[in-house]
DNA sequence: AGGCGAGAAGTGTGATCACAAGTGCTTCAT
DNA sequence: ATGAAGCACTTGTGATCACACTTCTCGCCT
């Protein structure tokens, strides 16, 4: 009864709708966010995290009842990703995660290089003159960066999608540009099933070190090999993905 | 009683909800659209044509109440609007169109200035080895272009924010890149506004003539003239923002 | 007369029900 | 056994109601 209609295989991810903490209201009431915030984030994390595969079918009521929760909730985040890219309708009105075309591939690609690059430079300019934040966050990314070579040597390339989306993520959002990160997150959330599939059919093992040579430019605060670096992983990443056949 | 709570100022796009041409599925029956997504489209419309002041309260049940249907159509399309960035919640969690700040203005001329020169390409590219589509395109842009002159001449503000969107809309669509139209879209909803009041503020007359480059660089099939002609038209429109202040 | 509190109206959010359309499965006839 | 017709179920969509919270206003008390 995995949110879907037929098929119902029971999914990996169905845990994160129970061991996250999520319903702990009765914590101090400090924070008091609406559950369809709550169920967009969750299912934001696993699409983005590849958890689903492009096709995939969902729906309001399964959804709604695997989070526990009424329809409405389920509804408006089907429909927030839907607005985003990362769901669509199928011929018959029905939902699904996005499926890939060769064109839109080639287009996520060409944005992704117009924009990422830029988030980049944002990045390094606000931690110009902070360096106690910049080594935080080189910190930060090789611990990630870390955590995805042991994800590699494992060949667990579930992880390794799960942990690259962090290791961006982490990144971007020090570059405090919530506007042009949103953008960047519409595309992640359209690439992010299709890579999952990429990595898992091509293999972890040519992926190794891709991520040194970024946190190397932020420490050196080389703007420009920042820049190469960012181009240099998002190439590799759609390249691989060109490989597969739709 | 114009979808708002207070104020309630009576707003001239209210005939939009009545004479559009949405209702008559009786027509042959050919398409039967949603009604919260003939709902999205005509706030869309509003927002990016800057019919909605920055700041201006909107509410589900008042939205509903303007366009005579039910609350749920009107809510998806609040919703679809806040997920792109064109609306967005206040502090009482009520939703107001987006306010606009300096930094997200610097934001958005950036992704602006990254994405839409790749559009511009785009559509060389598709009408490449199709005169006719090609001149066909330069037509359809005269005219609008025609039609921005005129407002320009009558200082109406209202009309150029309209027909101005309508030209880049036009030329974009002709990209055939439907992602990437996703992202420059989102980035107009959220420019809209405020553009609209700038527009007004410093009035029309500088912006004469701003189109024809891109025009006679479409119609000569000149890459570097095109991008150079968008980005001109990018850094006018937003140095413009950049002089008023929020 | 002026400040203030209680109530009324309005808000987003969630839940539930109704309905038309589509899907797939069962079942009956050949 | 194989075909198709029919039925049961699921789907998205829309409508309506309930509820907690905010806001505004009108009337009351000092």
């Amino acid at each position: 009864m995995a949110f879907a209609p037929s098929g119902c295989y029971k999914v990996a991810w169905a845990k994160l709708l129970t061991d996250g903490e999520s319903q702990h209201d009765a914590r101090s009431g400090e924070r008091a966010v609406s559950i369809n915030e709550e169920v967009y984030k969750r299912l934001r994390k696993a699409i983005i995290g590849g958890e689903l595969a492009p096709g995939r079918a969902l729906s309001v009521r399964g959804l709604a009842a695997e989070f526990g929760v009424s329809t409405m909730p389920a509804r408006e985040a089907i429909r927030r990703l839907i607005a985003l890219g990362a769901l669509e309708f199928t011929a018959s009105r029905r939902v699904a995660v996005a499926t890939m075309t060769k064109e839109k591939l080639l287009e996520i690609g060409e944005a992704r290089l117009a924009l990422e690059p830029h988030l980049g430079i944002r990045v390094l300019r606000t931690t110009l003159d902070d360096e106690d934040a910049r080594e935080d966050l080189a910190l930060r990314l090789t611990e990630i960066a870390d955590s995805l070579e042991e994800a590699i040597a494992r060949g667990d390339s579930a992880a390794y999608a799960s942990l690259n989306s962090d290791f961006f993520y982490t990144f971007y959002e020090a570059a405090n540009a919530p506007v042009i990160l949103a953008l960047v997150e519409s595309l992640w959330l359209q690439a992010g099933p299709i890579m999952r599939i990429v990595i898992g059919r091509l293999g972890t093992s040519s992926l190794s070190g891709c991520h040194q040579p970024m946190i190397a430019a932020i420490r050196v605060i080389d703007g420009e090999k920042l820049d190469a670096a960012i181009r240099d992983n998002i190439k590799v990443s759609m390249s691989g993905i060109a490989q597969v056949d739709f």
